[in-house]
DNA sequence: GCCTGAATAGTACCA
DNA sequence: ACTGGTACTATTCAGGCG
């Protein structure tokens, strides 16, 4: 019989020597089943030296088969690599186990110039080959089987390989979101010791659950929430930083309780560390939000409360807030635990609401780039790209390249201007619209297009400055694919423009669409990451050049029409708005240059300093955009940020020098008082690499050593709060504290007036004729001082 | 030994 | 483990001075 199914999991098991690729999902009728297929065997390339006699080769690959896990079959194939036709041999193993093994044994037999595909897991291979689309529909022919142990409504054999439909909607998914606390009682909880005191749970159906240790004794609890994740069965299970921290603590829990293991799988086994550091639960999707919180560039540090309010799920100022060094305490005191039970509650129903936002936005990334729903979150930019150009280049027989490790490599990026600084009026921004990707379309950039040195071809495109080649014919795979990228990412604009842009569905559309202009933007830079299957600079290289070209041609034709070009980054253009010159330069550019550019913002009012990658304007929608300066960077204190917003408002909107400045002190008087609240003066700087791997006393490094000492866990990429407080040492890495462990009374309130706010006022001021020194003196008696320094 | 300016380290931003 | 281009602060170090 035919069905529908929309896959959620593919996964893939061994039983008797026989693989068997496993579809976890959901049927037309809303049925949870799992459809298994027998007939799918791995395999891998062989791709020989020129001018070899193939059979011989054949032969010699063939005798290393062995009894127990046989080489199945050697064929001869005609592929693609690089675009060029090649003779490739086809290897196909019994078992996925036997690839790595036949791998080795084959890449030293005389005649093999390199071993492909063998690095491609098992159930990926399978989606690639039918060309699946996980969150997608599919029609496929089966019979229903009888196994037991799976936790499915049916189980069916695949009777001939599922076909996608283009059908994207999602079903009705049961979604679990949950969050664990630990008992603490000397900083991080030890899984060997410190019991889960409390799992809370949401569910789909309404349902919010706790499941509690008896005071110390957390083994029924976990008990319960097996149990209870299997009763209800969900398709998506969503965490936050649970890759990192619930899944390992609650395994390593349960194995040190020496409970049965934690058997929530939809297979009863237990969670699998995966590809991409993420933890994989069998037949359902696990996500981890923190995965994608790290994508929300504009959440500087990612808590699971500024993630919930920044998404409009929970506001943080209704969040009930216990320091997490407190929970100890907290659960011993059983007048406080009541508050402990709020808290944890409020943590999975704030993750619940940002899976709830997050799942539509991961299901439309996981059919795009054809990665599984729970990898997809997981997997950084360039595998998502690397993903997305090995389905397509299965459908074009183009061989997929090993990963090789390669020396870095620097090529030559984009033009940026230094801006005419001070206030402008009217200005427009034009830029091209996603330039990089239509370049590539344009000029057929791709690793199967390129022309190596020494090689010919009939018709082909050249880059300028570099002298890269691409052939005209055929089309790149790059090419058409990018080209499907854009279609998608117009066709969710279009459904934006009905919305509101205070409305949350637009907010989350609007990250939508931008995740396909990454995708399709870093499609790009993937060609000139070393560490990428498919890398060829070249490619890069050549993408950067004619975008160099096409700006500078751009900037030409701006002059040409009578227009100022005031600043001009990568693919945008800053002219004063004569909307008839600009409609006549944007025709022209259009017409000469053959790219589409648009005016992409209208500023009343826009500033510059003299500094590239920085402005600030009114739009003539009457906002503040603030682009580069410290108001927009994490490593300021709210209070600079707070204070340069301010001023570029008063500036912007007013035009008052003399409010700002009168502002400016104001602050400065209070901050020097004491007045300034502590959590306004804290500092973020991120960890980048190992304590030892730093060169240098940077203040957020010995914050950071500070917090380690005091028992709190901190890994790279992790970001330290700092406060700058009084003391004697000569740099300001000695006299830093991380803020949890500072008191308002020990704060250099002088660095933060000096160092913190008048930089970041003056910044802008100092272009309307404010010294330093004006702003310096608030609130204290001006002295000769102030006026001999600089 | 102290002061100063230049070089380097470190981070986060823009496109 | 997508790219290069850029601004900026703090630390470190070399060289001049007395």
């Amino acid at each position: 019989m035919k069905i529908l199914f929309w896959l959620l999991d593919p996964s893939y098991e061994v039983v008797h020597g026989e693989p068997q690729i496993k579809l976890w999902g959901i049927d037309g009728e809303g049925r949870r089943v799992l459809l298994i297929d027998h007939s799918f065997k791995p395999y891998f390339y062989v791709l020989p030296d020129p001018n070899l006699a193939l059979n011989e080769l054949v032969e010699r690959i063939k005798v290393l088969s062995s009894e127990d896990s046989p080489i199945l079959n050697v064929e001869v194939v005609d592929r693609r690599y690089y675009g060029r036709p090649v003779k490739a041999l086809r290897i196909t193993c019994k078992v996925p186990a036997s690839i790595p093994v036949y791998r080795e044994k084959v890449a030293s037999v005389l005649g093999v110039r390199e071993v492909l595909e063998a690095d491609i897991r098992f159930y990926v291979r399978y989606i690639i080959d039918h060309q699946m689309n996980p969150c997608g529909w599919h029609e496929v022919e089966v019979e229903e089987e009888d196994v037991k142990g799976y936790n499915v409504e049916a189980v069916y054999r695949v009777l001939s390989p599922p076909k996608p439909i283009p059908k994207y909607d999602l079903p009705r998914l049961r979604l679990l979101a949950f969050d664990i606390e630990c008992y603490n009682s000397a900083g991080t909880p030890k899984p060997h010791k410190d019991p889960v005191i409390i799992i809370s749970t949401v569910t789909s159906g309404g349902e919010r659950k706790q499941f509690l240790a008896q005071d110390h004794d957390d083994g029924a609890a976990l008990k319960d929430f097996i149990r209870y994740v299997q009763s209800y069965d969900p398709d998506v299970i969503a965490g936050y930083n649970s890759n990192g921290f619930d899944w390992p603590y609650l395994i390593d829990r349960v194995k040190n309780l020496g409970l049965a293991k934690l058997a929530i799988s939809r297979e009863g086994s237990e969670p699998q560390r995966s590809t991409y550091g993420h933890i994989s639960i069998t037949g359902r999707a696990s996500i981890d939000l923190l995965n994608y919180a790290e994508d929300l560039v504009d959440v500087k540090v990612k808590t699971l409360d500024n993630v919930a309010d920044y998404l409009g799920v929970m506001r943080k100022d209704s969040r009930t807030n216990i320091d997490y060094v407190d929970i100890a305490k907290y659960w011993d005191d059983a007048e406080k635990r009541g508050l402990l039970l709020k808290y944890a509650m409020e943590d999975a129903v704030s993750t619940y609401g940002i899976a709830e936002k997050v799942i539509p936005f991961a299901a439309q990334l996981a059919s795009i780039t054809g990665m599984p729903l729970d990898q997809v979150l997981a997997a950084s930019v360039g595998f998502r790209v690397e993903h997305h150009i090995m389905r397509n280049a299965f459908l074009r027989e183009e061989l997929i390249p090993n990963r090789v490790e390669r020396p870095y490599s620097p090529y030559r990026g984009a033009i940026v201007l230094k801006p005419k600084p001070g206030i402008h009026e009217n200005i427009a921004v034009i830029d091209f619209s996603a330039m990089y990707p239509h370049l590539m379309i344009k000029y057929n950039i791709g690793f199967d297009s390129y022309i190596r040195e020494g090689e010919g071809a009939s018709d082909y495109y050249v880059a300028p400055e570099v002298g890269h080649r691409f052939v005209k014919d055929p089309r790149s795979l790059y090419g058409s694919m990018l080209q499907k990228l854009i279609e998608a990412r117009q066709h969710i604009r279009e459904a934006m423009k009905g919305l509101n842009p205070q409305d949350p569905n637009y907010l989350l559309l609007d990250n939508r669409q931008r995740a396909i202009k990454v995708l399709a933007n870093a499609s790009y830079g993937y060609l000139g990451w070393v560490g990428a299957r498919f890398y060829v600079k070249a490619c890069a290289e050549a993408t950067t050049a004619y975008g160099r070209y096409m700006i500078a041609e751009a900037n030409k034709l701006a002059l040409s029409h009578g227009l100022e070009v005031i600043y001009s980054d990568t693919d945008s253009i800053f002219v004063r708005y004569d909307p008839e010159k600009v409609n006549r330069f944007i025709r022209d550019v259009e017409e000469k240059l053959e790219l589409e550019v648009k005016i992409d913002k209208l500023y009343r009012v826009l500033f510059f300093t003299e500094a590239a990658k920085k402005y600030a304007g009114l739009t003539n929608d009457g906002l503040i955009d603030v682009v580069g300066f410290e108001a927009v960077r994490g490593d300021w204190c709210a209070l600079a940020q707070e204070v340069q917003t301010k001023v570029l408002e008063i500036i912007l909107r007013q035009k008052n020098v003399h409010g700002a400045v009168n502002y400016v002190k104001d602050v400065i008087r209070r901050i020097r008082r004491g007045e300034t609240p502590l959590k306004e003066l804290i500092i973020w700087k991120t960890l980048t690499r190992e304590f030892e791997e730093y060169e240098v006393e940077a203040a957020h490094i010995t914050a950071a050593k500070m917090l380690l000492n005091a028992g709190y866990k901190l890994e790279v990429g992790d970001k330290v709060g700092y406060v700058v407080v009084k003391g004697k040492g000569e740099r300001l890495a000695d006299r830093v504290k991380p803020y949890i462990m500072a008191k308002a009374d020990e704060i250099d309130y002088e660095y933060y007036a000096v160092k913190q706010v008048v930089p970041s006022a003056l910044r802008i001021l100092k272009y309307f004729g404010v010294s330093e020194g004006e702003l310096v003196s608030a609130g204290r008696q001006a002295t000769l001082f102030d006026f001999s320094r600089r």
